[in-house]
DNA sequence: CGCCACAACTAAACAATGTTCAATTTATAG
DNA sequence: CTATAAATTGAACATTGTTTAGTTGTGGCG
């Protein structure tokens, strides 16, 4: 087989994710071209398309690496704490910064369209780690609770983690400041966890 | 004035954000094109850049339109209950209820990008008056409570409220199941109201 | 009544986009 | 060394948002 340059087809993908995260992290999803990526990483249109099926399929690649760095972060946020609860705290800031650290990156992974575009089993599977990780702390924090009470707590504590971190890129400068999320999450996480273990 | 047809700019105005709404309902915010909205209209696409500065500013009076009829559905559903728990409940519930059953128009809502662009005050206000609805829920059932208490706790319901309608529209087939989300937000209520009124 | 100024409107043009694919290049197998 | 086939290009296409020069019709004025 002839191959002209260096790379394998899965280093040209990874580069191109790289290349495409970079700029959805200083630009935007919006400025996000097949052009502009092809010319960063040293080729043509083209060969993104031998690599990708078409752009959406490369943006799902880029939102999947952000949760997957969202995942190292929460784990590592947690790492050294024993308490639950503390645990809990610590895995939600850790959202919460990210989010505000990269925020356009972060925009992009619910900017892109999910209504109408089937979403593969290998991008869900990010989505799904995450809660894991959340159900873990809530079966350690309630081991009497049966499977399903785990599973609405953890889901319902974590998207309103996530309704908070969106709130923050959206709103008002007043609740921009940096840790007046961190203060909605808190007292999510505090009066949540109270009722739910009363 | 030598105007050709019958309608006003604002009437055409109001034409275009219908017909945009329905695309929008109907195809997703993906399929939504000055071009087709005009000739929805009966009128060219040089027409719509006269009663609109651009796409994204169309869009973002789709977008309010989407709040409007929250707002308003959100206040009837509260109508008849005095209960500011129920109440909450009742306005929770259309929420969801709003985002199932238009999960297209309610994802515009969101995928329209808010990072970067400059959100008009005539537009944050529709954001604003839903929360005044359930800060008003709030100081009903603490009146004890500081301004700055209401005003996290009001913010952070509502958030979680929000995250878990934007879960129902990625999730699982499971987490879609329509009373699933609505399982989530009672948790949401019950146990954070629990632990804010302890 | 005529016509004119001017707003409303159109239609064509532009640059940029995603996507495809015939043509070309080049590494490697034989 | 050559033939093969994969890798890569670059030009083409349709479609998008946006602009603008030109056209058309209407109301006001003489």
């Amino acid at each position: 087989m002839g191959r002209r340059s260096d790379h394998s087809r899965e280093e040209i993908r990874e580069m191109a994710i790289t290349a495409a995260t970079r700029i959805v992290t200083g630009q935007g999803l919006a400025k996000l071209t097949a052009r502009g990526i092809a010319q960063d990483i040293g080729y043509t249109v083209g060969t993104l398309y031998l690599a990708f099926e078409n752009l959406d399929d490369l943006i799902l690649h880029v939102n999947a690496k952000t949760l997957e760095e969202l995942h190292a972060g929460i784990t590592a946020a947690a790492r050294d704490l024993a308490d639950p609860k503390r645990r809990l705290a610590a895995m939600s800031k850790a959202y919460i910064e990210l989010a505000n650290r990269q925020p356009r990156r972060w925009n992009a992974v619910f900017e892109h369209s999910l209504v109408d575009t089937e979403i593969p089993d290998w991008y869900r599977q990010r989505i799904d780690a995450l809660l894991l990780l959340v159900e873990a702390e809530f079966r350690q924090l309630a081991p009497h609770k049966s499977d399903t009470e785990i599973w609405i707590a953890a889901r319902t504590l974590w998207a309103g983690i996530h309704g908070i971190s969106m709130a923050a890129l959206t709103s008002t400068p007043v609740i921009k400041k940096p840790d007046m999320s961190w203060q909605l999450a808190s007292s999510l996480i505090e009066n949540y966890l109270t009722g739910f273990l009363r």
